[in-house]
DNA sequence: ATGGCTACGGAGCGTAGA
């Protein structure tokens, strides 16, 4: 067991994945777990009911796992090595969101509803569910806390592989609600690493169509000890990949 | 490329994803 005292610096790593159904996932999940072993894990769309989660290979991996998952869709999982407290899933009916104390930090994996169109009521649902979020993390100002997750909106025109594509995702709604979460004082630490979804269809990784979907927001004190981040791209290259790739955040404690 | 993929549920093809 290490002692803070025998060591110099220590880093913690999280990584936060969109998996699009952790139980087809499960063959890329070990291989990145293995790859980069990190001390948390905070997933999204693990589209699997809590009592069919694959717990077993999670804590043969050595992770303590909290859950909030639905059949089908939606899903929301956060994995640590340490011990997760005031673990609390109360913020959205929907399996979206999942916030914990661990390792001396406080984390929350989200997922931001996809919206379908604008102007319908999913868009309403999505603005009003970001407003929301932007409350929430206020909950955290002043802690070390990261937010990691699938956010469904590409925060600027560089964000996505159309200049002026204007849709879901990319209206200016949509965009002016995530800029109140980093005027609030959470910084997108990973603006300059590239997109980190692809869409299926078209084939759009192999012609690097993509959007940068996935974020993770640092308070000022998590900040303030941010080592290094970036997008784990390869792993959209495996077999059967999710359309979203990992995304990794590293602190100096 | 508002059809073109992938996963789900549930046993067809409709729904969702973004």
């Amino acid at each position: 067991m290490l002692h803070k005292s025998d060591v110099v610096s220590t880093i913690m790593r999280l990584i936060s994945w969109n998996v699009n159904s952790i139980r087809a996932r499960m063959e890329n999940f070990l291989k990145i777990a293995k790859e980069y072993a990190p001390d948390i894990f905070l997933l999204q769309e693990t589209r699997v009911e809590d009592s069919l989660f694959p717990l077993e290979y999670f804590e043969d991996l050595g992770y303590n796992v909290a859950i909030k998952g639905q059949k089908g869709r939606n899903g929301v999982a956060i994995c640590s090595r340490h011990m997760l407290e005031e673990v609390k899933s109360d913020f959205c009916e929907e399996a979206r969101y999942l916030e914990a104390f661990s390792g001396g930090i406080f984390i929350a994996s989200v997922y931001v509803p996809n919206g379908q169109e604008i102007d319908t009521a999913p868009y309403y649902y999505k603005l009003d569910f970001l407003q929301k979020l932007k409350d929430k993390f206020l909950d955290f100002k002043d802690e070390i806390f990261i937010a990691g997750g699938d956010f469904n909106v590409a925060p600027r025109a560089e964000d996505v592989y159309i200049a002026d594509y204007k849709g879901i995702a990319a209206s200016l709604r949509e965009r002016e609600l995530l800029k109140a979460i980093r005027e609030a004082g959470f910084q997108d630490i990973l603006e300059d690493k590239g997109y980190t979804w692809w869409d299926y269809r078209h084939r759009g990784f192999l012609q690097d169509h993509g959007f940068r979907l996935d974020q993770f927001y640092l308070s000022e004190k998590a900040h303030n000890i941010f080592n290094n981040g970036d997008v784990i791209r390869s792993a959209r290259k495996l077999e059967r990949p999710s359309d979203h790739a990992p995304i990794l955040c590293e602190l100096g404690i």
